[in-house]
Formats: C-alpha cells, structure tokens, sequence
RNA sequence: CGCGGGAUAGAGCAGUAGGUAGCUCGUCGGGCUCAUAACCCGAAGGUCACAGGUUCGAGUCCUGUUCCCGCUACCA
C-alpha cells in the first residue's frame, strides 16, 4: 500500500436539489467515494469527505415557478430527504452542506471577487432578449422564432433545426418567448467570462501529458476532446433572480452561473467542516502535500477537468485534482434511468421497502459498477448477487464458524496447536488480502476490490471444506481447535476488511464475534492472532438474509406500473391551433398514396426512407416512424400524404413530401390512413 | 466521414510493459453434510465484433469497417 499523501480532501459530486437520489447517483458517485475514504480511514489517514447540496440555478427557478412555489421549498425539501437518505445508506460524509448557506455564497463571493480584482475575466455588454412577462432574459432554448437563414417558423435562439446553422437568440425574426408566449424585448446586458482559452496550454501540461497514464480512459478522452476542440471563454454570471448575487458593481441583477459556484461549494463545505471540528481548512485545499479526489459522474468531467481547475488555477494558491475517477452511467432494466420519466430505484423507497439491507444495495452497485462502460441494474442480478455471493459465500461462512465454535467450545476461541503445512499456507494467504483489496481500492478499482472481499470468504470455506473439522471431531479431535482457530482468525479479518463495503454488516458481524472495535488492516496483514485464545464470541445470528423471489416480482411489478402510469400522464392532448381560412387549408395539397418500399435510414433510431406511389409518380419520403413500424409491415398500406410540402434533407436523404402520423396513449405513432377504396394520387379535401 | 466510451464463454466483467485466453454468476457431473438446499472439487462452453497490416508471435500495436451506449442532430 502507497499512501503517501499527508491528507486527503475526497469530494463526492453535489446533488442537485431538483429531485430525490436514485441508484445511479449512488453507484456513479457515492458509494465508490464512501469505499475510498472508510478504506482511508482505516488506515489512520487524515481525511476530509466533502459534499453537500447543489442548490442553485435555472431548472431549480423553473421548476419553482411552475409548481408555484418559492425555491426555497423546493431546495429544502429535496436537501431534507437527500441528507436523511444518504445517511442511513451509511454515506460517511465528512460535511455535508449546501449551497444556499451564508458560508458559500460569501467564499464563493469572495472567489468571484479576487479574481475579477486580479483581472481573471474579460467583461462583454451584450444585447439580449428580455421577457418583459416573466420578468427574465431568454437565452437558448427559452426563445423561439423565424430563422434568418432559412425563414423556418420554429428556430430555436442557440440553432434551427431546419437548416442546422447555429444562431444567436437575437438573430431570431419575429421572436417569442417560450416561458410566457410574450414578445421579447432587445435589453442590453453585461455579462463576466472566464477565458478558458487562456489556460488550454495548462490543461494540455497538465492532463493531457501529465495524467496520461493514470487516469481513466473515459475521462482523459472527453478532456482531450474538448481541448482539441479549442476551448473557449464561458460566461460565469447569468441574468436570473435565483443565485449567489454577483459581488461587483454594476450587477444588479446578476447572479453566479451555477457551476461557477457548484464546485466552490466544495471548498465552503470544507471551511464549515473545519470550523465545526476546530480545524483549519486551508491545509485540505493548499498544501502540495495533500491529494485531493473528485468522484463525479461522466455528465461532470468537463467542469471538474477543466473549468473549475481553471478558477482553481486562477485562485492561486490551491491544489489540483490528483485523479478525477468519473464512472459512466447505470441503467435500470435496459433502459436509461429517468427521473422525469419517474424510471429509477429511489434511494429513500429502496430505504423503505428493505430494512436493514442498506449493505446489500452497496454491494451489489459495487460489483456491477459501471466504472468501464454503462451498465444495467437489474432486480434479478441484485437478488443473484445477495443470495449466491452475500448469503451463501460470505454470510454462510460466517455462521459455519460460529456455529462450530458454539457446538464444540461452547461459544469460545479455541487454542492454536500444531501448525500444519496447510493451515500455514491459509494463514499466509490470509496475510495477502489487506495488501490485495487496498491495492484495488486505491486504483479505484472499487469492482475488482469487492471481488477480492468474496475471496477472503471463499478461503475460509475451502479451508473448512478441506479440513472438515465435523470429521476430524470424530477421528482426530485434537486437530479441531486449531482449525476453528484459524476459521475465526479469517472470520475476524473479514469482519475489518468489508467495512468500507458494508459498513452495517461490518459491525453486526464484530457483535456476532463480540468484539469492540476493528482490527487494523495492518494487523490483519501481520499478525496471526487477532482474536485471542479463550475470547467468548457472541450469538449466533444471520449476516445476510435470503431475497426471496416475490421481493423481486414485486419491485419489477412496481417499475411496470409507474412506466405505464407515467406514460399516460404525460400524453395530455397539445392547445388547439388558431383559426385559419379556407384559403390557407386550400394551400394544402394533401394525396392518397401506397407505400411501395421501405428501408431503414442508416446511423437514426426513428427514421423509415419510403418510396410512395402517388399514382402518376413514386416519391422518396424520410418519415420519423422506425421505433413503432418495421419497414416489412408498413410496405403496401395506404397513406395520407402532403405533397406540395418544400422537399428536404433529413440524414443525408432528400424528403419530397410528408405522411400524415398521429400517436396514441403510448406513445405509439398511428397512420392517418384512407379506407382501402381510395386511388392513389386522388386529392383530399 | 460530428465527439467520447465500448465490443472477450449463456449473463456480468478482468486481461494495466504483445509470448499457451481468465474471474464471478449460471449449466452439467461428483464430493461433503458443520452451514441460510448453503459449501468444496471437476467438466462443458470463446475463430477475444469483422477485414487487412506490423511482428518469430497480436485480445493487447497500426489502418479500415460494422454494431451498441452517452452527448448532439434527425421525427417533413
């Protein structure tokens, strides 16, 4: 084991308070970070696990105005329920804060202000859109209107998607907020950039040959993508009434865009902690000699990478990251998990509906997580994961030694005799695993580590199965204390080395062995006695328990339900249209048609090329129907089609006109189609 | 020709200086009976996505292709 470092400061990513914690949170981000810094604290480090709320920005402002209430009732509710959440899963934070609180926005403040002194950004007045309604500037998304290029009706203020040329808010003709359906009005605003650009060569040094070998591929190549794309300078203010207010003349109004101010709530949290504790906080963020790690998930890489290094840079004074171990994401049953879409496992239902098996989630996002690639959650593994290796290797072997110990010795740790040849190579072997499973935890290899856990457990049952003490009883009893011996000294060892893992069974397990405290790992790895002879160990009891398969069909039922549910919530049928005249409808040159031919468009999901046969001629149509039609079952129906419709290029093929879709409660798209009389060709009015 | 990640036994994954393909779960056979029908041993099962190339030798390096995931776009 090479700690070296003199402390260390191991931040998880701050949730954002817009919604509960689910399994993907857990398995991305904090699990793996509460494995690192319990295995650190075992080894007597000088630790600080940081986190807290992430409390600002603009989907928290939305979401309050739509629901009607402040903000606040939103933050503290969803900081409430993640807190309580977080700690009966056993997630040991150092502090946990938020963002909302005094000491962040003064150090983030302060932040801002020192390096707006220092000359750290580049100040830009610009025209922008202003929803005189709702009383806010529209940017991107939140503004529709014509498209310059193009004369598109819908175009977005970042891009149109009809001619895909990028575009500017203020460029849009005739533009229309999207929040209040209000005319926009031109207001100039002033706005502080971080020129990123500036620190391209810094991030090159320092990632892209520094870290070139120690960081994790997924994470080192979206760094190298966005540096060979150019970086360039980021506003870091926003005009929005929700925030930490800007702290320099002129700014009213104006707040810190959230991730300026998201990850200085690291550094807020640490100074809280410390002042909680009687620390100083300094050391954590400014000495060379402490190792600072963000665990984040794949959507943070860019911002811990790259942006708030770079305010870090500019602060002077403070550390780097040491490694930035991103993990990928974590789907549920095959499909991507959603909290809008309500597809998740909820930590505080999971909490709920299974009592007492806090460990039995953390294990199972462990050894399934998704530290190379995204991967699925499912019911079933979970239940195979805790029956066959929880219950049945760790669990079983536990209760086998206790039980012997109870049966022959009434409870107490027997002496060792003679030392066989093969009780000193289990005892050598034993020695191993502090080494093996720290040296997995410090590579962040937190899968490989769980593994090596069941390891030590599967040892202890072949050294049983191989010694058979139930025989040896019989024929060589005096063999039997020096196998059970050795039997409790690894049930001892497992009961140090699953803490980080499973921090509840850990200490069930030292009650069932009646012990007070853990064993230190380096014990573990050098001494041969850690419970001593004549120790009277504790009741037999369960470590794990069965999951039994109504359990699971219950949770997969659960998930059907609310998928189905939800789909049906949100299908609400869209406002009527305004009115429009015959002469408009007439415009329309709408045609029965039969679909001759189909083929899927290569690189989409959604998309069939059609060849339809509009009597005197057959078109090429790119229709948006390939997730409910195989191109098999759709050739020879008949259709509604728009045919005098301004052809198109959708992914790299020419559209010459459109089919008439609607959709059902599912989401399912359903054709407009004509009884089986009509010709093709003929008009529909 | 957008960017990044991935493709290895039925499933989930390792393979980190190129040298006879491994682990867990599952399946099959055997052993044991102390143990939560648990444990231990053994076996079957892979043309390492495909095609070229470098090399005495490639899962590992290079080039091209296909497919999957995420971001992005598409839904006329």
């Amino acid at each position: 084991m090479a700690l070296k470092a003199k402390r260390y400061t191991v931040t998880a990513a701050l949730p954002y308070t817009n919604g509960p914690i689910h399994i993907g949170h857990l398995a991305g981000v904090y699990v793996p970070a509460d494995i690192y810094v319990r295995y650190l604290r075992a080894q007597n480090k000088d630790v600080a696990f940081i986190c807290g709320s992430d409390e600002h920005g603009v989907a928290i402002s939305i979401r309050a105005k739509k629901d009607g209430v402040t903000p606040k009732e939103i933050i503290d509710k969803y900081d409430t329920m993640i807190r309580t959440s977080f700690q009966q899963l056993g997630i040991s934070f150092d502090n946990y804060s938020r963002t909302s609180a005094a000491i962040h926005h003064e150090t983030a403040g302060n932040f801002f202000r020192q390096m707006h002194q220092d000359g750290k950004f580049i100040e830009q007045t610009t025209e922008q859109l202003y929803d005189e309604e709702a009383k806010q500037y529209l940017a991107d998304r939140f503004v529709t209107g014509t498209c310059p290029k193009c004369d598109h009706p819908e175009a977005y203020g970042d891009q149109c998607e009809n001619c895909g040329s990028s575009l500017n808010a203020t460029d849009l003709i005739q533009p229309k907020s999207t929040l209040s359906g209000s005319v926009p009005t031109l207001k100039a605003t002033k706005h502080w950039f971080l020129p990123l650009d500036q620190y391209e060569g810094f991030i090159k040094e320092w990632i892209l040959e520094g870290h070139k070998n120690d960081w994790k591929p997924n994470v080192y190549g979206q760094v190298k993508s966005w540096v060979d794309d150019g970086l360039k300078p980021r506003a870091v203010t926003r005009d929005l009434d929700w925030g930490i207010p800007v702290p320099v003349e002129g700014a009213d109004g104006k707040v810190l865009y959230v991730w300026f101010d998201a990850p200085i709530g690291y550094i807020s949290s640490t100074k809280e902690w410390a002042a909680r504790v009687g620390k100083d906080w300094e050391p954590y963020w400014k000495d060379e000699g402490t190792k600072l790690v963000h665990f984040i998930g794949k959507d943070n890489i860019v911002f811990h990478c790259i942006i708030f290094p770079a305010i870090l840079k500019a602060g002077k004074e403070y550390i780097l990251p040491e490694n930035v171990p991103a993990n990928e994401f974590l789907n549920l049953e095959g499909n991507k998990i959603s909290t809008s879409k309500n597809w998740a496992v909820w930590l505080h239902e999971y909490l709920k509906e299974f009592p007492g098996q806090e460990d039995v989630l953390r294990y199972v996002l462990t050894a399934n997580a998704p530290e190379t690639k995204d991967n699925d959650f499912t019911w079933k593994d979970f239940q195979t994961r805790n029956n066959s290796e929880l219950v049945a290797i760790f669990g079983n072997f536990i209760n086998r030694a206790v039980v012997l110990t109870h049966k022959y010795y009434e409870g107490d740790v027997p002496s060792c005799g003679e030392i066989l040849a093969q009780d000193q190579a289990v005892l050598d072997e034993l020695k191993l695993f502090p080494k093996r499973v720290g040296d997995s935890i410090e590579k962040y290899r937190f899968r490989e580590a769980s593994q090596e856990l069941l390891n030590l457990a599967r040892l202890g049952n072949k050294y049983l199965a191989d010694e058979e003490p139930w025989k040896r009883i019989k024929d060589t009893p005096e063999r039997v204390p020096t196998i059970m011996h050795i039997a409790l000294q690894i049930a001892a060892a497992l009961s140090s080395i699953c803490e980080p893992f499973l921090p509840q069974s850990a200490k069930k397990l030292r009650t069932i062995l009646n012990i007070d405290s853990p064993f230190s790992w380096q014990a573990i790895a050098e001494e041969s006695s850690l419970i001593p002879v004549g120790h009277t160990i504790g009741k037999q009891q369960l470590l794990f328990e069965k999951i039994e398969d109504a359990t699971i069909e219950a949770q997969l039922a659960k998930l059907e339900k609310t998928k189905v549910a939800n789909e049906k919530e949100t299908k609400s049928l869209p406002p009527q249209k305004e009115l429009i005249s015959f002469e408009d409808f007439t415009k329309l040159d709408l045609r029965v048609g039969t679909i001759t031919a189909a083929e899927k468009v290569k690189k989409t999901k959604k998309l069939l090329q059609l060849q339809v046969d509009l009597g005197d001629e057959v078109r090429t149509i790119v229709s948006g129907i390939a997730e409910t039609f195989t191109p098999e079952e759709v050739v020879g129906k008949k259709v509604t089609v728009l045919t005098n419709l301004a052809t198109r290029k959708i992914s790299g093929v020419e559209s010459q006109g459109m089919l008439l879709m609607s959709e059902d409660t599912e989401g399912n798209i359903v054709m407009v189609s004509p009884d089986q009389g009509a010709e093709n060709g003929f008009p529909i009015a």
